[in-house]
DNA sequence: TTTATAATGTGACTTAGGTCACTTTTTTTT
DNA sequence: AAAAAAAAGTGACCTAAGTCACATTATAAA
């Protein structure tokens, strides 16, 4: 359980920054930033931000997960990333001038902290190698999404679960990998129907193991295999 | 037919420019560009890049239409964009320091300029208004993509498809979209004699027509609403 | 603790869309 | 113009994966 009274953890402090955009920060930066920004604590299913509104700053997690989706004319969600310890939320938001394509919403309770729109931008501005960072950021998500495209318009379901579950696995370094069914399903593309029977067929060949919802990775080499398909 | 001994288009000339990402250059800046790029002519089929190669520099379409596309396990092309003139295309790879992810090809001859990863780098780092001009085409392209998936995801090949030809449309705009069926199929993420049923099903219900292999749209509101799929 | 609510899991059935094997038409090369 | 190669189009068949309708746990709330 975190600690809710907890508000502020001081960038200085904070155990995913090394993790992040503003690892290479030196302390009169890091401090800077701690003077900028808000932290506050987000219950489990909160949103940061609902697809169709205006972006009005980032959000930096210091501790918790963060799903990204975006809704199909069904309204199905369509998970895009799994946001993790490090990680800044929103910021391509930033320059686009547009309103969120996306909703980002919490996995679990968590610790985020907020820099406002006017603040990130002049840190952009300023901060050449924050700059490159972010264009280096943007390019290697561009890069990653055509392979999901790839994979979502050329493979079978059992070949994106595994692929989903090898991208998991880095996402829950250290723990297990703790997503409802229905989250997992939408964020392989399937049915959730069709999602518990492949799980159970990846049990059966003893690729995964299963702790109530939590899902336990036996055999990482034929996920890789698996995720060719 | 291209007049291929026209090999360099002068910048300032360009009918292109007012559609790309130097639209608001000035005279000086147009200039400088100018004298950095070199022009050449491309044949159908040939590629201006491939992928896992290191990038080197940037092209920038004047005349022609350019597909962009990565290769799924098995081989087979997945077209993520079909890039027009005014285009700038493989400036994503300029900042990631990776190979590139992607091939790109043209799909008609084509007068394609080149400019030096070096002197483009340093046109984004003098060029403020160009700097902004690619953070916000970076952005609204990942947003676009998370588009892409969901569609990919959710929608079934006649919603695709349908999706497809209005995007086409736009990019082909004043001529008829001209692709062979296997690239369009290779676009919307489906096997080409599936496509080719799904097109024959449209040319029935009237939504579009083909003169040859070319495609004419006449109802692009039933299209949107089939799209919905 | 009981009740409500949400999440997980199964079975039966259907179908969209992939594959394979050809034919026909168009384009390119000789 | 003839030959070769590539692209377009059809038909028959099959199966991966979606849908619907419940049963069975978990989890949260009263």
């Amino acid at each position: 359980m975190l600690d809710k009274s907890h508000k502020h953890v001081t960038c200085e402090n904070c155990l995913a920054k090394n993790n992040s955009l503003f690892k290479s920060f030196c302390n009169e930066e890091v401090e800077d930033l701690n003077i900028v920004k808000s932290c506050s604590y987000f219950k489990k299913s909160q949103s940061l931000f609902i697809e169709g509104s205006m972006p009005r700053g980032v959000f930096c997690l210091n501790k918790g997960k963060v799903k990204i989706f975006s809704r199909g004319d069904e309204g199905k969600e369509q998970i895009i990333h799994v946001a993790k310890e490090g990680e800044i939320v929103g910021f391509r938001a930033m320059f686009s001038e547009e309103p969120y394509k996306v909703t980002a919403s919490t996995l679990e309770e968590s610790n985020i902290c907020f820099i406002s729109k006017a603040d990130f931008l002049n840190l952009v501005d300023t901060n050449v190698t924050l700059r490159n960072g972010i264009m280096k950021e943007l390019s290697t998500e561009l890069a990653n999404r055509v392979t999901y495209i790839t994979n979502m318009a050329q493979k079978s379901v059992r070949g994106r679960l595994a692929f989903a579950l090898i991208l998991l696995e880095e996402i829950y370094t250290g723990e297990m990998i703790n997503l409802t069914r229905e989250d997992l399903a939408n964020f392989v593309g399937t049915a959730t129907e069709t999602l518990i029977r492949l799980l159970k067929d990846f049990k059966e060949e003893e690729i995964i193991q299963t702790h109530g919802r939590k899902i336990e990775i036996l055999d990482r080499d034929e996920l890789i295999a698996i995720s060719g398909t």
